[in-house]
DNA sequence: CTGAGCTCCTGGGAGC
DNA sequence: TGCTCCCAGGAGCTCA
């Protein structure tokens, strides 16, 4: 479910109620997520919150003993609420704050991942967060950067390429899909073969695209929402993904898909044209 | 080193 | 109506 976009949106769904508060306890209804969660959290008390962060999909709530790092997954969503709300089905985890508010972190399908970091550690050292590549949002993700970081993946398709945390963090199936349609590029494009001036027009294009999304509240498909429980609204701005047999909004021919590296990708095959290979 | 494929899990929808 | 199969927005891991 989450890209980039939709962990901003939580993010800052829930940074309000986390800021200048403090965590009175955290509560684990279901410990077998991706990871089992650590049975530390259980002895956890009155914790300081001191900042909340993100890196790519990664979600890092900093207290004064520790970090809590969160991965969403696939299906896993932040809700924030009122402490007598019933529970519900796949609340797995509650954060119980001091000011009458608890974060809810439901995930039917358990990719989530939910990690104690002990003060001491540096989060960002952490096997899950020290390959990451570029945050597409940050000055250092260039034209040139993502080129560079390209070539080290030949042959892999420019879809996949994008897809690779490696490379850069938080660009997920969708999204993957709607850049390439912005960039008239088909994603079966070798890596390689990008160029730098394709590359000039793919970061601005990329950066534009997670903006957008997260203004409008991230892109909402089945069930993905808001921490304040709000639908998302980028899914009226989709031009490609999960429309095969639509007429694409450029030139009217049908939108296909495909599958690259396990995943439905889609395109139009008029606008995205493959190169033909140099000799 | 790279890429392909498998894996964790539940639920919704299609097809019979 | 009910069963089975397939698919889904992630990403780490293993193996060739």
């Amino acid at each position: 479910m989450p890209e980039l976009p939709e962990v901003e949106v939580t993010l800052r769904g829930i940074s309000s109620s986390l800021i200048n508060s403090k965590i009175r306890e955290v509560r684990v209804h279901y410990p077998k997520l991706r990871e089992n969660i650590s049975p530390e959290f259980q002895t956890l008390r009155n914790m300081k919150v001191l900042s909340l962060s993100r890196r790519g999909k990664y979600i890092i709530i900093r207290t004064d003993v520790g970090s809590i790092l969160m991965h969403l997954g696939m299906s896993g969503h932040l809700l924030v609420c009122s402490q007598d709300s019933p529970l519900k089905k796949h609340d797995h985890v509650e954060i119980i704050l001091d000011n009458d508010k608890v974060i809810r972190f439901n995930d039917q399908r358990r990719f989530g991942l939910f990690l104690w970091i002990p003060e001491g550690q540096d989060v960002y050292k952490n096997r899950y967060l020290i390959n990451l590549g570029y945050e597409p949002l940050t000055d250092e993700f260039t034209p040139a950067a993502l080129f560079n970081a390209l070539q080290r993946h030949l042959k892999k398709p420019v879809k996949q390429a994008l897809m690779t945390n490696e490379i850069v963090v938080g660009i997920g199936n969708i999204y993957a899909s709607e850049i390439l349609f912005s960039c008239r590029i088909h994603p079966l494009t070798p890596a390689g073969t990008i160029t730098i001036s394709e590359c000039e027009k793919m970061v601005p294009v990329i950066k534009e695209t997670l903006l957008t999304s997260i203004e409008n509240g991230g892109t909402t498909i089945r069930d993905f929402s808001g921490a304040d429980g709000k639908m998302g609204y980028f899914v009226q701005n989709l031009n490609v993904y999960g429309k095969s047999g639509e007429k694409c909004p450029v030139c009217g021919h049908a939108i296909e898909s495909i599958v690259i590296g396990g995943r439905n990708t889609y395109f139009c095959q008029k606008c995205q044209k493959l190169k033909k290979p140099v000799n």
